[in-house]
DNA sequence: AGAAAAACGGACCATCGGTCCGGATGGCGC
DNA sequence: GCGCCATCCGGACCGATGGTCCGTTTTTCT
């Protein structure tokens, strides 16, 4: 056995409290008080559970990401591995920004919390690697490590707030999916 | 008269601490008390001259990247206005590289600060107007609004960082070059 | 049932950004 | 040189936050 009962119930608890508070309010509006009054439980149960408010935010990340790793780890194409490399990367770059777009005030709030540790995040990381190959395979005259970094910078909840207009909710996604496509290059246009 | 003796004296005072403290910790090592302390002077003062932590940092990040402001807008090319596009924007992102690898730590603790505000801070307009003329020149067939966000998307602090080799303080800049260049096509090509 | 292990909860702490106001200080007219 | 008034100073003060700690309760296994 690895977790006992309460735990689990509160840990699912605690989650569906931090989404509450995040969708009705700021990001800073996420307190690890708030979010332990809100869950019924007490505050050092929420700190046990997630090790930080960082560690929190990167939970319910996880949770809202890992059908879309699955996915592109082991999926059919055009999002898994098989079909042409343009088409992965289009059929990628539309799940992750729907999740972006569905979370952007969750992404600023983690993006905050995290800092400096961004970068060496697992999630991060795999998204990094994933794209990076794409790239490779794209554009092998080019620096593909970096031009993923490019691409992920522009997931950042802020922007895409400032970016989505009421009405057209996958604006952004369809903006980065044309810079994507411009950093592919003109080669192989069908 | 705009400006009593003392309040100058003490705003630059404020400034250097900053920085000083800015260059022996990290980015949070710089909090308001540390600061006032450091300058000699009341935490009152800090926040009276300078309204926040943000705008103590976003007056920090100012003075670093006056100049090349000016240059950009009133300069002789090939960072002035006049001459060829690509030539323009490769002399301005070797000019804001510049200045962010110098400034790497004070950026992500002003991107901190800012957090939401970032993209309507008058320095950020600036910058992003800049791009997009260029880029609206070179690509009108892309969405330069976009793309320039994209580009600026990539001065971050932690990336900065995480990227910048000992040894090598240009590197990230010269991959900026080469993404912005990717962004442009391989029209014109000399 | 009983005991050990695991988890709980909330008081507690240091620190932070930001506010406020009595007191000091500088500039200007004389 | 002097005195007056606006301006600015300083640091005590505040509410909130992230994080810690430990005596108490709950779960689980035998």
């Amino acid at each position: 056995m690895s977790e006992r009962a309460d735990a689990a119930r509160n840990r699912v608890a605690v989650l569906r409290a931090t989404e509450r508070l995040l969708a009705e309010g700021g990001g800073d509006h996420v307190s690890l008080d708030r979010v332990a009054a809100l869950a019924g439980v007490g505050k050092g149960t929420v700190f046990r559970r997630f090790g930080s408010r960082a560690g929190l935010l990167r939970a319910l990340l996880e949770e809202r990401s890992s059908e879309l790793r699955e996915a592109v780890r082991d999926g059919a194409p055009p999002l898994g591995p098989g079909g042409p490399v343009r088409e992965r990367m289009l059929a990628f770059l539309d799940g992750l920004g729907a999740i972006a777009e569905g979370n952007a005030v969750l992404l600023s709030a983690h993006g905050q919390a995290c800092a400096d540790d961004k970068y060496t995040d697992p999630s991060y990381l795999f998204w990094h690697g994933h794209l990076c190959g794409l790239l490779a395979e794209a554009r092998p005259d080019l620096d593909a490590g970096f031009l993923a970094h490019g691409i992920l910078a522009l997931f950042d909840g802020a922007l895409i707030r400032h970016l989505t207009p009421p009405g057209d909710p996958r604006r952004f996604t369809r903006s980065v999916q044309e810079m994507a496509l411009a950093l592919l290059g003109a080669e192989g246009v069908t």
